[in-house]
DNA sequence: CCAGAAACAGGAACGTGTTCTAGTATGACA
DNA sequence: TGTCATACTAGAACACGTTCCTGTTTCTGG
């Protein structure tokens, strides 16, 4: 149930590394052919583990899914944070960080239709690591609104509209409602209707 | 594949009655039991149909909710074009409108949860239903921006923005990630911050 | 009314997520 | 070092969405 919760952080050596054999195997498989390339059966012959040792790493495919993004999502967010986004007025610069976001992932799109399948799939046993997420991605827009400039009231709500429209345009993507070229266009759109300086 | 599209709607009364049947059948099941307790047995056996019969009608789970959810929709939707919604800014009539649409949805939360849950699920296949229901929405918001006063320019943008926030918002709540009455706290905290007079 | 086509019933069968079982290996501790 | 709990392997088994097959009913054109 609680999954990352109270395991008090012991894991062996090779526990780390099983761990991480899956959770590439399954990033594999998604850029491949996406959520449903991604097959438990599979994973776990991939990470060479046994599918019950898959499951007692990741209780279900939503949960090993949803870490996978946790791991992209930290690898994008450090590298996005390593300096300030330029720009001169705070839609500027949230532009910047949700245009670098959203092209990083369409830049592998089976991949991101994996991933954002499976948040928006999540249930209440996932919770705590989609929360994890999204204070991820609400802390980088944050800080761009408020880089070089003073934070306003509003920062973390409007940040919270900004990346629901963000998840809402990837779903109306992935299920063929919209171009991929409008993904950008819809939320550069609304980050001008909702950011002001 | 185009599911509704050009069958040319020649359906005997029989057929008419059939799909009634499916579909409450389908709302009852829903609605008792959520998105896992809509077993595509259980609907066929409920209204007495073959299971093929059914997949002949409703190609896939996810066809058969998100057809639910229309019909919910405009059932909804018809109630509430009956009059102009009441409110003295646009703010204010949007805020009426998806305050009622928010509690309407949550006097039965399993079924709400089978529906969006579908809608958040659905591939190509099903991109027409789906953005009828999104149109039929955003014609309910964007005309009660514009009761009793002028258009303005990016009325349609905002309202799907709005709508973006509302089922993301609906999403978070089925996901355990907030309660359920924070689900129209933070809608209207977007309407706030949105809309604009 | 008849012949063929389309729709339907009933149910077997398949795929994939998930669970369970039995046996083996590993690590902690006396 | 021996013992015991925990972790792991291998694979069977189960659940439900989906597909397919066979035979029957209903509809339609002539």
């Amino acid at each position: 149930m609680t999954s990352t919760a109270s395991p008090v952080e012991t894991e062996t050596a090779s526990q780390r590394a099983r761990r991480a054999r899956i959770i590439s195997a399954t990033l594999a498989l998604a850029s491949r052919g996406g959520f449903e390339a991604v097959q438990m059966r599979e994973v776990a012959e991939r990470s060479e583990v046994a599918l019950g040792t898959l499951y007692r790493y990741f209780p279900s495919k939503i949960h090993l899914l949803v870490s996978a993004m946790g791991s992209e999502v930290e690898r994008l967010s450090g590298r996005l944070q390593k300096r300030q986004a330029p720009g001169g007025t705070r839609a500027e610069r949230v532009s910047f960080v949700l245009e670098r976001s959203t092209r990083s992932l369409q830049r592998d799109p089976l991949l991101t239709e994996a991933m954002v399948r499976a948040m928006m799939a999540a249930d209440a046993s996932v919770a705590r690591e989609v929360s994890a997420i999204r204070q991820g991605m609400s802390d980088l827009i944050v800080q761009a609104m408020r880089d070089g400039g003073e934070p306003q009231e509003n920062d973390v709500e409007i940040a919270a509209i900004l990346q629901d429209v963000w998840f809402a345009r990837q779903i109306a993507w992935l299920g063929g409602r919209i171009e991929a070229a409008d993904v950008w266009r819809d939320i550069h759109q609304a980050i001008v209707l909702v950011v002001h300086d």
